[in-house]
DNA sequence: TGCAGAAATGATATATCATATCATTTCAAT
DNA sequence: ATTGAAATGATATGATATATCATTTCTGCA
């Protein structure tokens, strides 16, 4: 895992050589995303960076800096909490996969793991055999992590 | 398909045998979802429900019909949607299997497959691969339908 | 430099989704 | 009939999200 500033350093460079603006306030909502456990919702967002860096945002600002990010691929929003969590692949140089993400039922910390090619292939043909084709798979799963299925075994 | 009418009786014995009480009113709402092509918000459903039965219901008592409705398997939440949808297999026989919904993002019609037993395995060893262990997997995927499909390509 | 257009952000209002809480009604068992 | 439980109503409010117009900041270019 890379330190919080070196996730930062490399979404500047990256954006630069996009020729996207990662602005210092949709870098610092970054950063919140970044350094946060488990998936932050928009207000929340708001309060966190009123109190980390001295400036009240208003929610809307904060929702378009969130859409900037999502749509560069360093966050992602989880449907099924209406909140967002930074993309765990935006730091790395790999390739952008399905995402997949395992959302703990009891302490709400969140993995993200590329989905398998098999299991997407799988996906893919039992949704073209019911005649649709697939767009967009996101796959949010309720889940235990394993610290809270060991305290639930105790 | 059944008809509307003959899922509501199935639905009346299977509750009569299972000792559940599906009320006029929650009968006339899971009658709306059945009737209806397209996820229906709760306040959809409770503006629908005042033009076809000429009763105003509260939002909060649509909210706990569709409880009711979720909790004994006539109808579904999608999160991606914030909406609500009756279920495919309430009213036939074969056992109810993790649920996955094809969406289409043109024309929002839901198409709701049972998961295949091996795709569901290989998410579930994904899932405890990464450590975690599966708690419950209801797939959204975003699809265009074959209607849709059709009319992109001309 | 400084101007013009574009992009980002602010400000405000409002729509939409959901829950908390207490009151009232309905129903079923005794 | 009475009573306790379940269902529903009424009301308030919280939480999430978008629409719209104004202002600021940035960027390219004369």
């Amino acid at each position: 895992m890379k330190s919080l500033n070196q996730a930062l350093e490399q979404a500047d460079k990256a954006s630069a050589n996009a020729g996207l603006k990662l602005t210092p306030k949709r870098r610092n909502v970054y950063s919140l995303l970044l350094a946060s456990d488990t998936p932050l919702s928009a207000y929340e967002l708001a309060d966190q960076f009123r109190d980390a860096f001295g400036q009240a945002i208003p929610a809307m600002s904060i929702y378009r800096m969130l859409d900037f990010l999502t749509e560069n691929n360093m966050a992602h929003k989880l449907t099924s909490e209406n909140k967002f969590i930074s993309c765990a692949h935006s730091t790395c140089s790999h390739a952008h996969q399905v995402p997949q993400f395992l959302i703990c039922e009891v302490c709400h910390k969140v993995k993200e793991i590329g989905i398998e090619k098999d299991i997407f292939n799988a996906l893919h043909d039992s949704v073209e055999s019911a005649g649709y084709s697939l767009r967009e798979a996101q796959l949010e799963l309720k889940c235990l992590c394993s610290d809270c299925t060991r305290a639930q075994q105790q």
